[in-house]
DNA sequence: CATCGTCTACGAAGAATTTCGTTGACAAAT
DNA sequence: ATTTGTCAACGAAATTCTTCGTAGACGATG
């Protein structure tokens, strides 16, 4: 069964830990991800297998079966899922506010001079655009 | 039982939900949970006390017995909490750089110019530390 | 072709989470 | 004192998540 247009499940933790693999390695086997899993923490290699059939299910991931060793790639990409998951904290942790959820990441933990350098740079673009943000409504297909 | 040394269990999500009531209301009792609840979405009210009792059990709330209505509160600050799951997000999804994570919660959503300013502000703030904490290595000044 | 190893599929057990119905205690109102 | 309403306690159903055992398919090896 495909799941089509309704948006995608969030993923628990055990299928972002695969996730998490997928995006680093790209496409890979179920033999290959139970293989870097387990560089984590054991884990079955059925347990594995099952869980990409489930995520698989849910439309977080899809199997290429042209071989016999069926190839997994993530369906979602890093970025969107860290923005979706963000999102959802900032809602139910931060009272909607991810500015408030940005400054106690910011506050909690030491960052390069790199990364405070770029979050300045990511606010001094922000500053300006606060009043001209609406444009990109165009159409995209007729 | 109460738990006493070992650090607390990470809050489910629906904790979560009830720890924000708690946190914004203060201390509680289970009608008035129920109802704050209830603004957000529908639950029963035994739901919300079964959920009381077994955070009391988890010791992510402590329970006031004096009176036929028992009150309960936090037992965990919210600024805590918050750290602490901002932390192991950003290991499992940001791979451990809480300024990552910042970047990206900031780039999600329109910030106020307030909110921006106090992160600048502790952008700024921490700019200096960062130097002196390479002094630690070099092992400087007093 | 028989055997061996690797693969997917399936089902189901186990564990954690979420929900709520029922019961009995207690106090306020009649 | 009887009724009414609110409360905590308890158990258990329903749901979701996690894990893995077993079975059957398939190709490669001898």
């Amino acid at each position: 069964m495909t799941k089509s247009s309704t948006s995608l499940p969030r993923p628990t933790e055990s299928e972002l830990e695969l996730l998490r693999i997928l995006w680093e390695k790209g496409p890979a086997t179920v033999r290959e991800i139970y293989e870097a899993l387990n560089l984590q923490r054991p884990s079955g290699y059925t347990t594995v297998l099952k869980m990409l059939q489930i995520m698989t299910a849910k439309g977080l991931v899809v199997r290429d079966e042209a071989n016999r060793a069926h190839v997994y790639r993530a369906a979602i990409s890093q970025d969107e899922t860290q923005n979706e998951i963000l999102k959802d904290l900032s809602v139910r942790l931060f009272s909607g506010s991810a500015a408030q959820l940005a400054l106690h990441a910011l506050a909690m933990e030491p960052a390069s001079a790199d990364e405070l350098e770029a979050i300045r740079a990511l606010i001094d673009r922000k500053r300006l655009p606060l009043e001209m943000k609406s444009d990109l409504r165009g159409k995209h297909q007729p």
